[in-house]
DNA sequence: TTGTAGGCGTTATCAC
DNA sequence: GTGATAACGCCTACAA
């Protein structure tokens, strides 16, 4: 708190304190061994001098870092972002603090952004998917960093799963609306290409529609990326066609909130004329009128679950190597059964 | 790439290649005074064992650590998520990694997280709004780390602000439901405790109400967090009350989306009854029925500004430390001439 | 253009 | 219980 020179280091506090470096570093790392007078005095000279410890110096020495790192693919999607927070409300209750880095669905940008954090020290790296280069896991695994994936439960040889399976979910999908009568299914789905999840739930979604005796070539199936105005433009492309669906499963809430505008703008009753199901649960599933029907996902769980299983120790991480978390079909206002047959 | 011990060292580098350490450091800090020759052997050398830096020991010695706090109240609102996703994409053009904190709007956790970063050895670090404990800033102070505010545009005597004038939205606000004729204003504020931008926009919102010859204090205010379900509840004690306001003014798009929520289960007429602004102008304001009025908060401007401060050179930084973003005022649907009285 | 040597601030291993 | 002392991996004068 004095106006001193820059940063104390452990040594004054030492001079100041009437002991020695040794100590003076015990008592900041709560070694019970120290007596109390001692430790007081540290503590009181500490204080006095505004220490603070250099975190470098300490990494260097002690090779614990106590950093954790995640790559996602953005922060501007609520999926993500409340997973992050999640992540590192957990971590930060013991001292770990989180550098998150934002891929933008890029593989390559991932990689450098795993190589820095591997240079920076991260203990830990929280990734999305499976879906990576392999020299990223190469690295990682060379550098002995442990790895998380979520948005998935299929761990790899030595990286950890904390998701959900997203071919169920897909399925799940296919046969809510299935069982509700409908047979001219279609799908928005995210872009599949590098992803995992988006491609998990499409196949999921095809695979139900076949198993039901419907032809999956015959669902169609629009990719965009999650954005209000490609859900809207994919839904005209949907009911614009010969042979408009009567039910329409969105990878995303965020497409089904485009679908279901583009629907009240052209007087598309839903679900009286089609049917809308999304995908998250974001907050913005019970704004859209009718309400959105959708999956689901326990985002902020994600987090918080990652962040257990990374400050494990070794022998209880195994336990939580893997880890499938439910999701739960929501049904609200934007389903219902099939409109009859004209 | 080999499946050699864990880590190469620069040493290792340096015998790998046939040259000292010294001349390996050089190449990896892209000194321009080494041979060709060496420098691509150093290269091929550094590839080959998989060689990542050790950053601590990196940042020991060199002092620089490239490494950026951020302590923001949650990701779990679209307005900081998207702040930290412009602030964080722009860092790492320039590999300079983000630790970000979320202090949930408590200023003492924001010292805890304030003083945890400047023991990682944060060069920078961004806040959100003006209100901080004297101490937090004066540790910053003390340990000579910059810092910059954002959603707010009065910086201190040696920080930045990034960001826009909160009293002054609050004037807009009230200007423009008052020039569409309204008379019985109210307003649906976030909990202003410990938080200068909703306390702002809640004095200029009254402040202009004042100057228009209202009364300010006949003007409803309800305090409540930024929670859909808080927008809600909020409208119904508005609306329910002896004289139900025709312009209600929410300190956020959250909160108006509740709102408008609320009048819609009602059958209340928005605009026609009662006009609805928001602010912050989320993707959400699109999905609402009527779409919704509101002030545009250029979060992710405020982001990269930020981050143009924290890269920039001294000499710069005088110049950009303080910038006012315009606030901009889009009109949608929400709004509208008041009723005419009965 | 390249090599040598010392130290950044801390913690771990010894002694006492 | 406490104090010397030697690293941790890298950068940077300085020397060659």
């Amino acid at each position: 708190m004095d106006s001193d020179g820059g940063d104390a280091k452990l040594v004054d506090v030492a001079r100041l304190a009437g002991c020695s470096p040794a100590t003076v570093s015990r008592v900041l790392n709560g070694n019970p061994t120290v007596g109390r007078s001692v430790r007081d005095r540290v503590r009181q000279a500490a204080a006095e001098l505004g220490y603070v410890p250099n975190g470098s110096a300490r990494a260097l020495r002690s090779t614990r870092t106590r950093l954790v790192g995640a790559i996602i693919p953005t922060l501007d999607h609520a999926i993500y972002a409340t997973m992050v927070d999640g992540l590192q409300g957990r971590l930060a209750e013991k001292d770990v603090s989180l550098i998150i880095n934002t891929s933008v669905y890029d593989l390559d940008l991932e990689l450098d952004q795993a190589r820095l954090l591997a240079e920076r020290g991260a203990e830990s790296i929280v990734l999305v998917g499976t879906r990576h280069k392999p020299q990223t896991l190469a690295l990682l695994e060379h550098k002995r960093i442990a790895y998380v994936f979520t948005y998935t439960c299929a761990p790899t040889a030595t990286g950890a799963a904390i998701g959900f399976d997203n071919e169920k979910a897909g399925r799940t999908a296919a046969r809510f609306l299935i069982d509700l009568g409908h047979r001219r299914l279609a799908m928005i789905a995210g872009i599949t290409q590098d992803n995992d999840r988006a491609e998990g739930r499409l196949a999921g979604f095809r695979d139900e529609v076949a198993r039901s005796g419907l032809d999956p070539a015959a669902v169609p199936v629009i990719e965009a990326a999650y954005a209000f105005g490609n859900g809207r433009s994919g839904m005209r492309t949907l009911m614009t066609a010969a042979e408009p669906p009567t039910a329409v499963f969105c990878g995303s809430d965020i497409l089904a909130a485009g679908a279901i505008k583009y629907c009240q703008e052209e007087r598309i009753a839903v679900p009286g004329d089609v049917s809308i199901l999304g995908f998250d649960n974001l907050e913005i599933a019970e704004l859209t009128v009718p309400e959105l029907s959708t999956l689901e996902v326990p985002a902020r769980d994600m987090g918080r679950h990652a962040a257990d299983y990374i400050l494990a120790s070794p022998l209880q991480r195994r336990h939580l190597r893997q880890r499938e978390l439910p999701i739960r079909l929501i049904v609200r206002g934007s389903t219902g059964p099939a409109p009859k047959r004209r």
